[in-house]
DNA sequence: TGTGATGTTGAATG
DNA sequence: GCATTCAACATCAC
């Protein structure tokens, strides 16, 4: 469930199990989310090494190594961490797990295998290659605003392009044009500065809430759109109906007569 | 059995 | 060259 609040909230795990403690093995069960090196020097790579700290981007986890170097942990649909004890505590999609010295393990597990692995020697040029926006808890209104200038692209496009902004998912995204009243197949260009502030602090507040409760959507409020997304559900205050359409090639809810359209 | 899924990307198109 | 769209990726769960 990785977007930039899940993100977070793996982030929290890792850096609380995992800093400073000496890999003295590396398990690969499947490679194939090793995205620039293969199994074997994967192991070569990380084995005797430390993590000595995090950093995060949008979705993306960065595991700072005790010679400089650094290791992408981007969980894609359905990565997930595993710090556990007992060998039959690993999981069935483990696709790779971190031995410590202190007996401990950390697993990476992802079904869908959609994560990636990355070995990363430069870091600042890493991000620049992908290329990574500003995070969206971080980016300041001024830079969020001058983002949306002269784009022709939907509004739910704008925010889950990562180039722009990092962080923002499908489901975020249906939650800030629902909760700024904006419809998300709007086009950016021809949306009202004062709106354009409001999906600023919507997103920020969203997005904040969330990560202050780890993520963990059944703390989320009941009038939040993720507790209903569903097709013909009626809308809130009583008006329309919940619809479902494509927009920005991605599946999206949104109610027409909550959600205002701004478009040419 | 068919369908859709919290993400990214490279090729195609404008 | 840049912005945008869209199919493809791999697999599971309903």
């Amino acid at each position: 469930m990785p977007e930039l609040p899940e993100v977070n909230t793996f982030q929290r795990y890792f850096d609380e199990t995992s800093l400073q403690q000496k890999i003295v093995e590396v398990e690969v069960s499947d490679e194939k989310i090793l995205r620039n090196l293969s199994g074997p020097a994967f192991r070569d790579r990380l084995i005797n090494r430390t993590f000595t700290g995090s950093y995060r981007r949008g979705k993306y986890l960065f595991g700072e190594l005790d010679n400089g170097h650094h290791l992408l942990l981007h969980f894609g649909m359905t990565g997930d961490l595993n710090y556990y004890q007992a060998p039959e505590d690993r999981t069935r999609f483990e696709r790779f797990a971190f031995h410590f010295n202190n007996g401990f393990r950390l697993g990476f597990d992802d079904p869908r295998k959609f994560a990636r692995i990355v070995y990363i020697e430069d870091l600042p040029a890493y991000i620049d290659e992908v290329p990574l926006g500003e995070d969206a808890l971080r980016i300041s209104e001024a830079d969020f605003l001058a983002k949306m200038i002269g784009r022709k692209t939907s509004l739910k496009g704008f925010l889950l392009n990562q180039g722009h902004l990092a962080g923002v998912g499908n489901l975020y995204a249906d939650e800030i044009c629902f909760q700024a009243r904006v419809h998300p197949g709007s086009v950016v260009d021809a949306i009202p500065d004062e709106v354009r502030v409001r999906l600023f602090q919507k997103m920020q507040e969203i997005l904040q809430y969330a990560v202050d409760r780890q993520a963990y959507y059944k703390e989320y409020p009941e009038d939040w759109l993720w507790q209903w997304r569903e097709e013909g559900r009626p809308g809130p205050d009583g008006i329309g109906v919940m619809e479902r359409a494509t927009i920005g090639g991605r599946t999206t809810y949104f109610c027409a007569d909550y959600q205002v359209f701004y478009g040419h």
